[in-house]
DNA sequence: AAGTGGTCTAGACCACAGG
DNA sequence: CTGTGGTCTAGACCACTTC
């Protein structure tokens, strides 16, 4: 425990991130360490309040983060339980996080087939929260998984004025187009929502899809903002039913309402 | 905001909640009513403070809520901005953890209309994880919501047989039937995966939907498991597309990276 | 310069689980 | 009973945005 606290104040000189985050990366290190296994006790808030020189306020903002993450869950009388060693679980098509969105990206490969700049109609205005006429960059395309010759879904994209000069989005894509915004633009993406439907499968997406017309298929709408909650890029993709599912997993929270 | 604040007041004899969580859903009321449309900016933490009597960790606890609900978005010297006014047509659910499991169900009525015990076929053995001619409880019903008097869902359950004495999920249910089996048995839901497809409505639930067979539904299973990984319970739900929503909002910092 | 949210301290009381 | 985590207060300093 010495040692842990120690490297936790020499840390302390890196004043780019805060305590809270600091300790957590600590705890997180030690638990895929092997210093606390599955099932373990964490020290209590107490405890690490004393051994870190903190204030129990950011004992448990650090402690926060670990539940967030689904590594640990906690108790009251209880204390803190390692439920789990890794902070990521790697691999599946598992939606925790945004992280999960650029694995995503990753593992599959996006064509963009059309790439132009159009003015907003009033039914594209509302989807991307803006004015009509307003000229956005519009995207489309299809996307690949593996060897499967058939595409999983298609893709259309809609990027704020401010990025629509972004370069080499046309063709394979082998990372996700917000990343490419936040490279070449220096912008951040904050939040991203998502809304998910199930509708019949239209005329012309079955073309592109292969698949039978009225058919049911997985329509995702997601929406990636900056941290001022700015609209930067909309995608809405149009999954065939039997190419794709959506799968995530929830862990217990600090708190449970009735 | 004379009005909101005594409102507020009132509800603190209500003490089964914490003051941030009321303020929380105070503010989401607020908004959904109309009083901050998008774009406008919340009162500040300060105001927030004054206004509602109470501290700025209290602010500050309720002021995450929103943020984690995607309604709003924070920034340092700005303040913060709603993002998102909720307001959809169809019953639109936001999932961000557990703990909004048990909202929905609190939000909405299953109405349980049949309740055996059976032993499982080679094809439920495989949903359930269990071995077929394991005796599970299995229950059938529709989740409503509100007024509507159309289902937005039909659901199938199968409980593990360690909780099949389940007692009190027969009709009118307005918790979640997890949460049943962890107060009479003391077990404890630690994660919950699920999977969403969208499905062509069969006969069978297309009646009881009062749908059209053959359009398209989104179909959710969700596994609930202890904290040693074991299955407790497995609902599946089919919900009529245009009835149902599914909406999630991912925040960056979500998880601790390396 | 003034005000915002982000971080942090040092206290406090509570419900709950365990011996 | 003691100790745990959950909630809450009243302060404080900071980086940042906006004027």
């Amino acid at each position: 425990m010495a040692r842990s606290a120690d490297a936790f104040h020499d840390s302390l000189l890196n004043t780019s991130q805060p305590r809270y985050m600091q300790l957590a990366k600590t705890l997180v290190a030690e638990i895929a360490d092997g210093k606390y296994a599955v099932g373990d006790l964490l020290p209590t808030e107490q405890e690490l309040c004393t051994q870190f020189g903190i204030s129990r306020f950011t004992a448990r903002e650090a402690l926060k983060k670990l539940v967030q993450s689904g590594l640990v869950t906690r108790q009251p009388g209880v204390g803190t339980k390692v439920v789990s060693s890794k902070a990521t679980s790697a691999y599946s098509q598992n939606m925790a996080g945004i992280s999960d969105l650029y694995q995503y990206a990753t593992d599959t490969t996006l064509v963009i087939e059309k790439q132009e700049i159009i003015a907003l109609t009033e039914a594209q205005s509302a989807l991307v929260e803006g004015t009509a006429g307003e000229t956005w960059l519009h995207l489309q395309g299809k996307r690949f998984v593996a060897d499967n010759p058939l595409p999983i879904c298609v893709t259309e994209i809609w990027i704020h004025p401010a990025f629509r000069s972004i370069r080499g989005v046309l063709g394979e894509q082998h990372e996700a187009i917000h990343s490419n915004i936040e490279q070449q633009f220096g912008e951040t993406i904050a939040t991203v929502d998502q809304q998910i439907d199930a509708i019949s499968l239209t005329r012309a997406h079955a073309t592109q899809l292969q698949a039978r017309a009225g058919s049911p298929c997985l329509k995702i709408v997601r929406k990636y903002r900056n941290r001022k909650g700015e609209l930067i890029e909309v995608a809405v993709s149009t999954h065939a039913a039997d190419r794709y599912s959506y799968h995530s997993v929830f862990n217990r929270e600090w708190r449970v309402e009735a």
